[in-house]
DNA sequence: ATAGGGTTAG
């Protein structure tokens, strides 16, 4: 596949002319082709030797105008026009240009074109042909111009050609604008610089990166000179791919230059930064864009907004929508509902009921998004007949018809147990022809666990995968969840292995429900395979999961197991990164591990034991710790070794 | 561009 070279050639043309979207301005007119068409047709005469007569010309004029009428007015066009016309010949090619230029309307021309070509292989002469070529490039119609460049067969010329991929890419038909490239690319002719940069957008649309890279290889290869319109194409493509930080080295490389992207680019590398949580990126983009000239606008700061709640750094988003308030933006609809997603998110329900009733006043009327943010904050609340108030509300204004109204709707009344109701609504999605996505069945299947009716739950699940929805893990984990409570740990690994089976991973989570399980039957040691599994599978194990374990451990006094977990600790997971991240957190970086240990220890005997037993259980263990970590200690530690140690341990462990 | 599904901390 072909990648983006690290640097690349720019051409100054600052702000390029988008000659191939804008197609009132930059395609000539219809009416400057006709004159053209006319003009030409002087020196041309298909199929006649001689002039034609004025009178045949009257004749021909006449009968377009009839039959542009009958076209128009008749569904059986076809026949009236034989009934009415039995002797004329309509295959007269002076005719078709009469009644293109009659007509002024592509889509005519092209049906008459089809009933002709059908009946008779009829194929107008080259003008003609461009000139319905070039006005169906102009209406947009990319399939109608598709459909004629196959039929007639006919080369159109090389700026038509460019339109025509303009068009496709349009129309979202990016493959077949890349097959018109590789005619370019066979008859040694390189289109111009907003020809490629509209198919690059083109490709962008329709989220196909890997044809943006391609396009850009061949672009390279046919040494045309990117311009900066390029370059904000090839950095949205990296933000999409998620490569911000190759996005924002591009841009650094542009500035440079002293050439500056337009805002979308901006907001797209500072759209990444939010998600990567680096806000001292995002600042720095504002401020570039702020001494660059290039004003930040409603959109970027609808993205520093949307990334400041989605990393719940409410007071921050708060300020900043309030500060743009007071400087005169105002705040327009999407803005309001972002924050007050973001604060209904956090359950700050009263602010985002006093944003809620602020943007009413100003006359912004919330929308079925916002309706749907402020219905899940009042559900969050426990507010069920508000949230149900609001959501009769919303319906009333004719919202919430798409599938994520009703998901949300559901989701919350299998939450707070009213899974019937939710079941209701589900089946309403059917009968209204909604479409039942991944998310509905997950919502409902959790409903019918929460209830215990599994057979319910299974039967959905069936469904679903009837259906051909791809299952998410989140299909199969409330049933297992479940029949783990239930006891039914068969069945539960039974799904379990279907759920991988699907090639979907489980969340370190997910394996807790084995773990308190089996804990609960005082099956610690098949309690302590999950956690293996986990490790092998490269999963850091939750602090819970090792409080139900050690809390199972000291309920039926297995210090050998309890030892085990430490050595776990010790050898399987300290060394990964995430584990190191997560101990700095924990406060415990250079301190010695038997810390970790004590606070379980400390924890447990607080509720079990009296101090004294404390004290002398705690001893014991410090020594079986320090047996392993001496062990630990003599291994050189690389991976293989460790692993190979580790099941020695096991084996150690289980004699 | 904005809405729908699970994690964690004291």
């Amino acid at each position: 596949m072909a990648r983006a070279p690290s640097s690349i050639v720019i051409f100054s043309r600052q702000r390029p002319c988008r000659t191939c979207r804008n197609f009132s301005t930059q395609i000539r007119k219809l009416t400057v082709e006709r004159k053209e068409i006319e003009f030409i047709s002087e020196g041309i005469k298909p199929n006649q030797n001689h002039e034609l007569p004025q009178s045949v010309n009257q004749h021909f004029t006449d009968v377009t105008k009839e039959v542009a009428k009958i076209m128009r007015t008749k569904s059986n066009w076809e026949q009236t026009l034989m009934l009415d016309f039995p002797s004329f010949n309509f295959t007269d090619p002076q005719f078709f240009w009469q009644l293109l230029k009659q007509q002024n309307n592509a889509f005519l021309s092209l049906r008459f074109f089809h009933w002709l070509h059908l009946h008779s292989d009829f194929v107008p002469d080259q003008v003609s042909c461009s000139v319905l070529f070039d006005s169906l490039l102009e209406a947009k119609a990319c399939n109608a111009a598709k459909y004629f460049l196959q039929v007639s067969s006919f080369t159109p010329e090389q700026g038509s050609l460019e339109r025509y991929i303009c068009c496709l890419c349009d129309g979202g038909m990016v493959n077949d604008a890349l097959d018109v490239f590789v005619k370019f690319k066979d008859i040694g002719i390189c289109p111009s610089i907003a020809t490629w940069n509209s198919a690059l957008l083109g490709c962008l649309v329709v989220q196909r990166t890997d044809l943006v890279w391609k396009l850009y290889h061949d672009m390279l290869e046919s040494r045309v000179v990117a311009d900066i319109e390029t370059v904000e194409y090839l950095i949205r493509a990296f933000c999409y791919d998620g490569k911000f930080m190759k996005g924002y080295q591009l841009l650094r490389q542009v500035l440079e230059e002293g050439l500056v992207p337009r805002n979308i680019a901006f907001n797209a590398l500072i759209s990444g930064f939010c998600k990567l949580r680096n806000f001292v990126r995002v600042s720095e983009l504002l401020h570039t864009m702020i001494a660059k000239n290039c004003a930040p606008d409603i959109y970027t700061y609808q993205e520093v907004i949307n990334g400041l709640c989605k990393n719940k750094m409410l007071l921050n988003a708060l300020r900043i929508f309030n500060d743009l308030k007071n400087r005169g933006y105002s705040p327009d609809r999407v803005m309001y509902t972002t924050m007050i997603h973001g604060l209904c998110e956090m359950g700050w329900i009263r602010n985002a009921r006093k944003l809620w009733f602020e943007m009413i006043n100003k006359g912004i009327l919330p929308n079925e998004y916002t309706y749907n943010s402020l219905i899940h904050g009042t559900f969050k609340n426990g507010e069920f007949r508000k949230a149900r108030k609001l959501y009769d509300d919303m319906r009333d204004r004719g919202y919430g018809e798409t599938t994520a109204s009703y998901n949300m709707m559901i989701t919350h009344l299998c939450l707070c147990g009213r899974t019937n109701e939710g079941f209701e609504l589900f089946k309403e999605m059917a009968q209204k022809g909604i479409i039942r996505d991944v998310i509905s069945y997950n919502a409902v299947i959790n409903g019918f666990c929460k209830k215990g009716m599994m057979v319910e739950g299974k039967n959905l699940l069936n469904e679903l995968l009837a259906h051909g929805i791809q299952p998410s893990s989140l299909s199969y984990i409330p049933l297992i969840k479940k029949l783990c409570e239930l006891g039914d740990m068969k069945e539960a690994k039974q799904l379990w292995n279907d759920m991988q089976n699907k090639g979907l991973k489980p969340m370190a989570c997910d394996y807790d429900h084995f773990i308190s399980a089996l804990c609960v039957r005082d099956h610690v040691m098949d309690g302590m395979d999950w956690l293996v599994v986990m490790l092998k599978n490269k999963l850091r194990p939750k602090k819970k999961t090792f409080e139900t374990l050690i809390k199972c451990v000291s309920h039926c006094g297995r210090l050998d197991v309890m030892s085990r977990i430490v050595y776990y600790i010790k050898m399987g997971i300290c060394n990964s990164l995430v584990w190191k991240f997560d101990m700095k957190k924990m406060g415990w970086r250079n301190k010695r591990p038997e810390s970790f240990f004590k606070v379980y220890t400390r924890r447990r005997t607080r509720s079990v034991g009296t101090k004294k037993e404390e004290l002398a259980k705690a001893s014991k263990r410090k020594s079986l710790f320090k047996v392993y970590t001496r062990r630990r200690t003599k291994s050189t530690g690389t991976k293989k070794e460790e692993l190979a140690e580790g099941s020695r341990g096991k084996s150690l462990f289980e004699a």
